[in-house]
DNA sequence: CGGTATCCATTTTGATACTG
DNA sequence: CAGTATCAAAATGGATACCG
């Protein structure tokens, strides 16, 4: 490219493609804290369905952010947690949770 | 027990009802660079269409990020910039980015 | 328990075409 | 130039119900 520029925005597309959505964060959230079994998560994440919950924990495993355990058990155990890799996310978490807080407060000024 | 950061989810909601979805991003990427008028926008977001555009910046001024400044030249001018407000993104652009060039070099070797 | 399957409503997106 | 209007298409969301 011609101009030189500081950020890229390439890379946060991709990462906006990863980690965007209803419920990805929320999940990442709630794993942070943890492992967690697909009925806690279900339970963490007010409001969540089966379904919806079970595309974002796939999409999530399938980019190696979440890790899914299975134990034969009777009946079924499967743990789900955040990979090192998906721990990286805290960075954002935090910079995302800052600029909310402000925006909060900037709403509540009004 | 170790000391930890605590985030809180809602800040991150909140935040993220603001700069989800597909054009956001982008836009404010755009706009770092200065005043941008909406062709310019439009050339410089490849796809977007201007019903897209005008849908993600009229949300944009509405939440403060975006200051739209209209000249009654013939033909009309319409000048958009980040306001201070909306260049407090710049740290979750950089973080975001930082992560997503992680995840693409990773996806590279693999 | 840990999911899928199904069906449907709602939202988001897309392609044009057109106006002040 | 800077958008709106319109209509169609596609992705997403939600409510059950059901299976291994």
């Amino acid at each position: 490219m011609e101009k030189e520029k500081f950020i890229e925005i390439q890379p946060v597309k991709d990462a906006f493609d990863i980690i965007g959505g209803k419920w990805k964060f929320p999940v990442i959230y709630s794993l942070c804290s943890g492992k967690k079994r697909f009925k806690e998560l279900e339970k963490d994440l007010n409001g969540v369905t089966p379904k919806a919950l079970t595309t974002v924990l796939k999409d999530l495993e399938m980019n190696g952010l979440v890790k899914r355990e299975v134990f034969p058990t009777v009946p079924l155990t499967v743990e789900y947690s955040l990979t090192d890799y998906g721990k990286d996310l805290k960075p954002v978490l935090l910079s995302l949770q800052e600029w909310g807080k402000k925006h909060r407060k900037r709403i509540m000024e009004k």
